[in-house]
DNA sequence: CATGAATGAGCTTTCATTCAT
DNA sequence: GATGAATGAAAGCTCATTCAT
């Protein structure tokens, strides 16, 4: 990539950080633009949709994520580290409602965000397999399956007011019910 | 209601009804005007916005659903009834994606919908309750509860292929994560 | 017309008129609407394309033109009122871009215009036709050919250095070359 | 020059050709970069702007038109002479629009194209010269506004349908124009 | 209360031109 | 000199919402 590119590239990124961090999660790439003195042709090129845009500005806690389910997926008590990655990727979704989008996507816009899911995915079923050795996860649920009932969990937890107590419930639910059925 | 009034709320709702079953989901208040032959001002004074105007359009589903809720209240297999009652409105909820956010949303336009939702609470507090007698829900769980996590499951249904037999999957998921845990 | 719609309307040409005077030809109606403290919708609303409002800037003087043209058509000397009538004209478009690209369109955006220009073509095909009784104008022009014309010849002043002598050797050319050829 | 540059500038005038005869005018010069296989900067290089492209594109007609001028200057029958000159460049300047922009403009992008007007410009003087000797052309019009009017007649048989009569009237409005007063 | 023209913010595309490589 | 990705100004459309009539 040219420098010039790299250095808009970074000025919109971070124009967007600043953005959401002033509670606009609106992401307008034209006010965007504007606001890193950059034409609206630039933020559109390098990001073709404002979900693309979300991506890029996930990516960095995107990659902390699979580092994380890597981690878990090498605990020596599978089914804490299933706990601890369900516990720690909720929060995060919970805090950041781009993460969750991309996290929840079907229809990545870069290719990089597919790869990552996929090296997360990977990391979540070894961590599943290992679970399943110990009877605590059901034979019809796969990585994705986890992936997207917690984006579910995510969203039943932000329709509604914001109860920290609800959000280990619904966790709970959700390990209890991966669990074979009695 | 003035004669012309409640003709022309008849109408709206009848446009919005073909919009839909033409497979556009954006009930355009404006469009939706044109084709009934209305102002967009009539539109807004009788849905001062898009979900109110899906809340009139639920209503009707929106009954039923608290019709089967009653039945299942009184099911004599409780445990029955609960499961029956959760893919009844799982079902409608794919089906129908307006019913789903009516139902998913904390924030009814309309007073009715709001009675609506409380009588479906209330019967699925007393599913609830009895369940709970016989071992099946915890008890950190409410009617309100059930609500939103089943709208979780529906979202996590969404976000990804259709396939019929993740439906069966998810839904047997949340009914054991309802049980007490072990 | 509803008052505020004329209300901006009146503001939108108001600024356009500055605009111009401020040395400004391009008329970019986002420009326009901005220093109108008005939406682009607004504009386009009023004056769907540049010529349009083109047109609604010159109606002002175009009637002008038509009075003119309409007091020469009465004048005792046919062919010094027709003299009069170009000299005015030229005069008019050379100073002002806008009204010589409406006198010359073939497409008018308002019906006011073309009701204006059928109205000086009329006038026009009268002072021919007294002019054509004194043996001044050959008989295979009409009104509309004059008009094409002379703006031809404004074409032709303009391109090049603006040379007062050339206007009037050049209206002279176009007298001479209307009477019947020798 | 470079054998690569001759042969890109080769295929870009090539590809503007063929952009003209699929009846595009625009001249886009991005897309005319695209189509030669050419990087924009290449066609920026050759040619600063779309009328230097222009001329460059009608560098050819151009010489022809000069050889008929000479040829006319030569003519036993001056008046004759002129009249099929101002017939022939007429003609090609209503087929041609780039030709006609480039025959009228006074700021020339190539120094060749100011040379081929000087010239024409000198032929035509000659011409002129021998008219007026007949009394055919009066004395306060010189070579530059006879191509400045040719082109104003163009713009006013431009302006309006296509009719192959007012080609003819129009000329001879022109040619009776040029002629001394009576 | 009904009406719908009017409003204007926002979105996305286009394209002439520049400039880093 | 060649290259073409990158730039950004401008254009003009869409549509939710308002408000004068």
């Amino acid at each position: 990539m040219r420098a010039d590119a790299a250095r808009n590239r970074t000025r919109v990124l971070q124009v967007a950080r600043e953005q959401l961090a002033a509670g606009d999660d609106s992401l307008q790439l034209n006010a965007i633009a504007r606001l890193a003195g950059v034409g609206v042709g630039t933020v559109y090129r390098h990001f073709p949709n404002r979900h693309a845009l979300r991506e890029a500005l996930s990516a960095e806690r995107f990659r902390e994520l699979v580092d994380e389910a890597q981690a878990a997926a090498a605990d020596v008590d599978a089914l804490a580290g299933l706990r601890r990655l369900l516990r720690f990727t909720l929060a995060r979704a919970l805090d950041d409602s781009g993460f969750a989008s991309v996290l929840e996507s079907a229809n990545d816009a870069e290719a990089q965000t597919s790869a990552l899911k996929a090296e997360l995915d990977l990391a979540v079923a070894h961590l599943l397999d290992r679970a399943r050795g110990l009877g605590a996860v059901r034979r019809d649920i796969e990585a994705d399956d986890v992936r997207r009932l917690l984006c579910g969990v995510e969203h039943a937890l932000r329709s509604g007011a914001c109860d920290p107590t609800r959000t280990e419930v619904y966790l709970d639910v959700l390990l209890e019910g991966l669990r074979p059925p009695r």
